[in-house]
RNA sequence: GUCCCCAUCGUCUAGAGGCCUAGGACAUUACCCUUUCACGGUAAGGACACGAGUUCGAAUCUCGUUGGGGACACCA
């Protein structure tokens, strides 16, 4: 388990740009980042951007923002490239159709021509009579003749691993140990989708190695399936890397952590004011320790210091709470001038403040005035009272609901607009036989905390996706607290 | 359902067979400091999931049970 690294490793985070910038993967990036760091290795971001239907265009930018406000300097990567680029994946296309080309003819891999409806027909049968699911290897068995057949009649097809029916395939985690899985129980994964664009499977295997990456730390999602990927190195007849699991952060709950549950975007707590000093000494107490009673301590300490024994194994919950505790910490050492600067700089900008401010000009009679009538523009969670939330004629239960349908209409937006906005809310309303009032003051107080407040769409578009979620959550969190019968003339009181 | 991983206070963790009557931190409670609030200080409650074994001795090693998590996509 304490392996001796000899030389210098080369590392990689490799996040896809499907949405906001995850704090999953700062958690990952900070230790693939220390671990480079300890043995005078290169840490690289690559861009895994192959699912063409979660692709976010406006997302790679933002991970790239991300990290680097986080506090960690990549020395390869899309941005900045490097010796082994390029570090976006749909930009090494070719490398992987020669890749799968290769394998086929090396009788490994195979042309699979199932229908996305015959697959999920066999899911179906297979979950319904408790059967693990996976694929029944039915084009495994496809003469060369009928296969080019169908391949000249232009069907669409697939690039299927053939995983081996027996053995055992095993590979020794940093700080698992051995792990060994039947290769029985694996099924022939896709290496290629019918787009042409690789499987994550493929493409990182195929890039790891391309890349000289020696240690791939990702998360424990991928032990399943590092087996396969096992497989393939041994098909290509390359020598994999040495492969390390960290535990996943959980909610409070324990599942996975989700924005469901917790918020997870970078983006939030660098909006929230944490300092990235802060979010990096609490992401690696989740799991690394310095060994004695010391919490508060800086990356670098934690580079000096940094071995995989030192790691432990259980999913931790993330605290806001003491996220905040350690956050103040790291404030209260600040010397004044910075807090001016931070001030000036990150919560009164002048990006935000031209936002805000037309919306807030049309009802103050002075400037004294802006802040009163601004104020939920600049803080964070709400505190919700007396039930000014609750619609009349409508139950809490009922409303929750609304917030979570609309919140689940806005993760699907594209663009965090007005219109798109606007849209989201109308078509709600009509969809369920609403009245515009009976949803807006609901919103206005979850947003806003006061039932006085701007225009409603510009408001939750300016607070932007991360702030409204959150407090939409809280929202809801709060509905659920009020008792069901609310007595009918009851006045908005305190709770 | 199948496979894999994991298991110390509510939460993050220290603990690598005797230093453990299990330590620290967050949170909680009480008191002190204080015009208030906060900070700070002091204190309290609070955990080795269970059962077998190995051993003179087990939180620490082994096995089983239970519990939790992850994976089983033409997503990553």
């Amino acid at each position: 388990m304490n392996q001796v690294v000899t030389a210098p490793p080369r590392v990689r985070i490799a996040p896809s740009p499907t949405g906001d910038p995850h704090i999953g993967t700062a958690y990952i990036a900070l230790f693939n980042y220390v671990f480079a760091k300890k043995h005078g290795g290169k840490f690289i971001i690559r861009i895994e951007d192959t699912d063409r239907n979660r692709y976010r265009p406006e997302s790679e930018a933002m991970i790239l923002d991300a990290i680097k406000w986080f506090g960690i300097e990549w020395d390869e990567g899309p941005d900045i490239g490097g010796p082994y680029g390029p570090y976006k994946q749909s930009e090494r296309l070719p490398l992987y159709l020669e890749a799968a080309k290769e394998l086929i003819e090396k009788n490994h891999a195979y042309r699979c021509f199932c229908t996305v409806a015959r697959l999920e027909k066999l899911r179906e049968v297979q979950t319904a009579n408790k059967l693990p699911p996976g694929y029944d290897r039915h084009c495994r068995a496809l003469s060369l003749e009928e296969a080019e057949k169908k391949l000249a009649a232009g069907e669409k097809f697939t690039i299927r691993f053939k995983v081996p029916t027996s053995g055992v395939t095993s590979f020794n985690d940093q700080i698992r140990g051995k792990v060994e899985f039947e290769n029985a129980r694996l099924d022939d994964l896709v290496l290629l989708k019918a787009d042409g664009y690789p499987t994550y499977h493929l493409a990182s295997v195929v890039d790891d190695n391309a890349m000289k990456i020696t240690h791939v730390i990702r998360g424990e999602e991928w032990v399943s399936s590092t087996p396969k990927h096992v497989l393939l190195y041994e098909a290509f007849g390359w020598t994999a890397p040495l492969f390390t699991h960290l535990n996943l952060l959980r909610n409070t709950d324990k599942s996975k952590i989700s924005k469901r549950k917790n918020p997870t975007s970078i983006l939030y707590y660098r909006r929230k004011g944490i300092l990235p000093k802060a979010l990096r000494n609490f992401l690696a107490l989740m799991g690394w320790s310095l060994g004695g009673d010391q919490e508060i301590f800086s990356t670098e300490t934690m580079i000096e210091n940094f071995t995989w024994e030192r790691f432990s194994l259980g999913g931790p919950v993330f605290d806001l709470q003491k996220l905040l505790w350690m956050n103040g910490q790291y404030l209260k050492q600040l010397p004044d001038e910075a807090w001016v600067a931070m001030i000036r700089d990150q919560v009164f900008t002048e990006e935000y403040l031209k936002q805000i401010v037309p919306l807030i000009k049309e009802r103050v009679q002075a400037l004294e005035e802006f802040i009163p009538n601004a104020d939920f523009f600049f803080t964070g969670d709400l505190k919700y009272e007396g039930t000014s939330i609750l619609p009349k004629g409508f139950a809490a239960k009922v409303v929750a609901k609304w917030f979570s349908d609309i919140l689940e209409s806005f993760e699907t937006l594209d663009e965090w607009s007005v219109p798109k906005i606007k849209a989201v809310i109308e078509t709600f309303v009509a969809q369920n036989g609403l009245k515009t009032k009976d949803i807006f003051m609901p919103m206005r107080i979850a947003v806003s905390g006061t039932p006085v407040s701007p225009p409603l769409f510009e408001t939750i578009q300016v607070l932007g996706k991360e702030m409204v979620r959150r407090r939409m959550r809280l929202a809801m969190d709060y509905l659920k607290t009020l008792k069901e019968p609310i007595a009918q003339n009851t006045e908005a009181s305190p709770s």
